[in-house]
RNA sequence: ACCCCCGUAGCUCAGUGGAUAGAGCACCGGCCUCCGGAGCCGGGAGCAUGGGUUCGAGUCCCGUCGGGGGUGCCA
């Protein structure tokens, strides 16, 4: 899909070059005002200085010197300050239909990024009870994250970090000890910053109808901790069986216990010390993050002698380190902002090229509905569920809601708007113009369109507008690889699909002429196949009919 | 106190340092003997603020104001 850039950048860098500039740089960007052209060149502007006559004088004899391949791009003029400005050849658009049905289901697909290794941690929420919507979002955005860079030639990968071990195991299972408790008649409270949630009393329930009182013989602090272990255990498969649901596919479940059973954080701990950046104050074990970027130091060891979180933070990070990726992805929480300089700085103290990690802050939703606000409180055990918003709205639009916004962006996802059939959904609006081009095959009484024919006939500026956007694909899903944000995905459908209903008002498609007809039904099926494509890389179906 | 994110149209938001800043809702005015009107065509209105860097700033840097969130040997 580049191969009109890439054929431009040279015959401009020829022309420079007969100009008597050596070494030029060549930028092409694609002008703001679609009245300007599909791509402009600044090159007069940038060498004027060395050439040393005034950009329009060199952009004038650079379009009478340029070689164009006219069946790809064809030359504007000079126009502005001395910008030149090009516009594709039909024949080129046309071939972008040609290309969707060459390859269907991995249209849009390049090598653009082969031989990178990305990992991409996200969600990663602790096994303490099920998946809420906070994490229904990053599952959205790393996921499609995921299939974007695949598409692009990455390797990519998707972990979850498991917190399964620690004190919240404890206060866990001491939690469902207090409900089991309650339950068979022994009055006991929930502790101190303990888990009050219904999925705590209904698990309790459940293990006095399998196991009677058995937890009660037991000496409390073993049955806490064997209810914790249990506790974690059913939260862990909660958590998969919601993303299987969501459509998210991890590659890895990584644990900590893992991580701690291999004693990897004192691994860890004892290469910081050697590497001299572990210093003691007040009986706790600090690490010299502040001479690593950080603007202070941290405790990764308290005076009590146990690590804090951030130690085995460290040693799990400096494992994706050593596992060689070229970029390592964490999408956290907003509250994590600090994460960044700190992790990056103790990966520096270990000796790591930091460069290679990068924190992304997703921003959190406000669930509306009908524009109010859905109160969330975590304390009270009110959050709501991940599975609960995916039964209400659906999965294609809890996806697609989720990716709406910048992740930079907090997210207001309106319940009702995200239910509702109508176009100003704009998840609905998208998949009609999908669903609206099967209706035209079975209409005409037509089977899709299997292989192009007649192309050249698509001349009309709709048509060939629509074949403009369907070209974007590549640039968008690179553009999204950039940003780390599969945001501009939904920008692009929804320009794709707007796109294709000006062209279905404007152009007849049944009852023309045979070969037009035929023209027109390919580039419909091209629509189709363009939609499915980015649909799917943010995980949501293009019905046929709705 | 410190840190992070965000201030673009009435509202929700786009906008890889480039030309006259774009959509969608909402509002106003058109278009159904016509392949799905769940659509199309047209209209008004905007970069919080003060500096700086640059040939060129909504975009980069610093300050101010405003909104949201977070933090101190818990995870």
């Amino acid at each position: 899909m580049k191969r009109v850039h890439v054929h431009l950048a040279r015959a401009i860098e020829q022309a420079l070059v007969q100009m008597g500039v050596n070494a030029p740089t060549v930028t092409l960007e694609k002008p703001r005002d679609a009245a300007h052209g599909d791509i402009a060149t600044n090159a007069a502007l940038v060498h004027s200085k060395q050439v040393g006559k005034p950009p329009r004088q060199i952009a004038d004899a650079l379009v009478s010197t340029m070689q164009l391949d006219p069946r790809l791009v064809k030359c504007e003029g000079v126009a502005g300050p001395g910008f030149i400005n090009f516009r594709f050849a039909d024949a080129y658009l046309q071939s972008i239909a040609e290309l969707a049905f060459k390859t269907k289901d991995s249209y849009g697909t390049t090598n653009d990024l082969s031989g990178k290794r990305v990992l991409i941690e996200f969600v990663s929420a602790n096994p303490t009870g099920p998946l809420n919507v906070v994490s229904a979002r990053a599952a959205a955005v790393g996921d499609s994250l995921t299939r974007i860079f695949r598409a692009l030639g990455a390797e990519c990968y998707s972990e979850f970090y498991v917190n399964d071990a620690g004190n919240q195991v404890e206060l866990l299972g001491q939690s469902v000890l207090a409900r089991y408790s309650s339950i068979l008649g022994r009055e006991s409270e929930v502790p101190e910053g303990g888990y009050h949630g219904e999925y705590i009393s209904e698990f309790a329930q459940q293990l006095v109808a399998e196991h009677g009182d058995k937890y009660l013989k037991m000496e409390p602090s073993v049955a806490a901790e064997q209810l914790g272990r249990m506790a974690i255990e059913r939260h862990i498969e909660m958590h998969r069986k919601s993303l299987e649901h969501f459509r998210v596919t991890m590659n890895q479940w990584f644990r900590e216990s893992a991580l701690r059973s291999s004693n990897a954080e004192w691994e860890a701990f004892k290469v910081l010390e050697q590497r001299g950046t572990i210093f003691e104050k007040d009986g706790a074990k600090f690490v010299r993050t502040s001479e690593f970027g950080d603007g202070q130091d941290w405790v990764v060891v308290t005076s009590q002698g146990k690590p804090t979180y951030f130690l085995p933070d460290i040693a799990y990070h400096w494992d994706k380190f050593r596992r060689g990726y070229d970029n390592i992805i964490d999408i956290l929480g907003p509250d994590h902002h600090a994460y960044l300089t700190k992790m990056a700085a103790a990966m520096s103290a270990l000796g790591e090229d930091a460069t290679r990690l990068e924190i992304m802050l997703l921003q959190h939703i406000n669930l509306l509905r009908d524009g109010e606000p859905v109160k969330m409180s975590k304390r009270a055990g009110q959050i709501v569920e991940m599975d609960e918003l995916l039964d209400e709205v659906g999965i294609d639009a809890a996806r697609y809601f989720f990716l709406l916004r910048r992740t930079s962006t907090p997210l207001d996802f309106d319940i009702e708007l995200a239910k509702r059939q109508s176009d100003d959904n704009p998840v609905f609006y998208v998949q009609y113009a999908h669903a609206r081009i099967e209706s035209i095959f079975k209409r005409g009484e037509v089977d899709a369109p299997q292989r192009p024919q007649h192309l050249e006939l698509l001349t009309h500026s709709e048509e060939l507008t629509l074949l403009r956007r369907l070209r974007e694909l590549g640039d968008v899903m690179n553009e999204c690889a950039f940003s780390r944000d599969p945001h501009a995905m939904t920008v692009w459908l929804r320009e794709v699909a707007a796109q294709f209903h000006r062209f279905y008002h404007h152009c007849r498609v049944l009852t023309t002429p045979a070969e037009l007809q035929t023209a027109r039904l390919c580039l419909c099926r091209a629509t189709q196949i363009a939609l499915q494509r980015g649909l799917a890389l943010c995980g949501v179906s293009a019905p046929t009919e709705m």
